[in-house]
DNA sequence: TGTGGTACATACAAACATGTAAGTAATGGC
DNA sequence: GCCATTACTTACATGTTTGTATGTACCACA
């Protein structure tokens, strides 16, 4: 759920596609760090410097941009307190608590489907 | 789902990505066009070219490279019969099918919020 | 005056995903 | 022999996502 060039089939593609709502939903999960994002802030609001632990892997670039886009869709809040240095938090919209079971179940199936396939990885 | 090449971060942390059991199911769902196939393999099993018919927008290469992956990952089964010209059939296999019901949720959530998304940008 | 911390922003580069165009094998029907 | 059909494959081009490196504003504190 990006910005994107208003270009050519890839685009048009992208729209008929989007009138699905299950695809539309996956593509709004589909960031790289959003879901690990989902869960961390499911337990509890979080300033950007402790989710930026949470993940050692991440950059702070990637955190960013993750977040805003996670904002646009209406899946996080942010609130800014006018502080030097300055406190962002970060915290779960409802529209994404109802997601919770949902991913819940996902996450358990994804699970098993993990182990299916590394046994097949390996014999 | 699909091959990469074993370089960097970019691949380290997708690896220590993919352990989250949420991640790896919805990176497996996550093709362009997965979800519509599995919605239309749902009801029944199809030729090749009847799936191309159903999307009308989708080329040879993307509706086979979408197919291959989902065949790996195990969530359709390809049959092919020896004849000339060829018929391959696929249909979707038994863990497929247990995704139904969550993707269902999943798509009415979807729903709920492209319609939030439309009166926004509408206001 | 200089340093430190927070939450970013920007320019650039690499890897990946998707799309375009053209070609292939096999064989039945003309 | 030639063409049509089906389900692909290959080489190439375009677009998007992720990562690297560096810079910025703000002000308290030393």
């Amino acid at each position: 759920m990006a910005a994107r060039k208003q270009n050519s089939t890839y685009s048009r593609n992208e729209k008929c596609i989007i009138d699905c709502d299950l695809t539309f939903a996956v593509y709004m999960l589909g960031g790289r760090w959003k879901l690990l994002i989902l869960d961390k802030l499911a337990k509890r609001k979080m300033r950007f410097s402790e989710l930026k632990k949470e993940f050692s892997y991440i950059t702070e670039r990637m955190l960013t941009l993750q977040l805003r886009t996670m904002e646009q869709d209406g899946l996080v809040k942010r609130t800014v307190y006018a502080e030097v240095p300055p406190r962002v938090e970060y915290e779960l919209t409802d529209t994404a608590r109802e997601l919770a079971p949902i991913l819940s179940q996902l996450s358990d199936w994804g699970g098993k489907q993990r182990k299916i396939a590394q046994q097949g990885t390996a014999v």
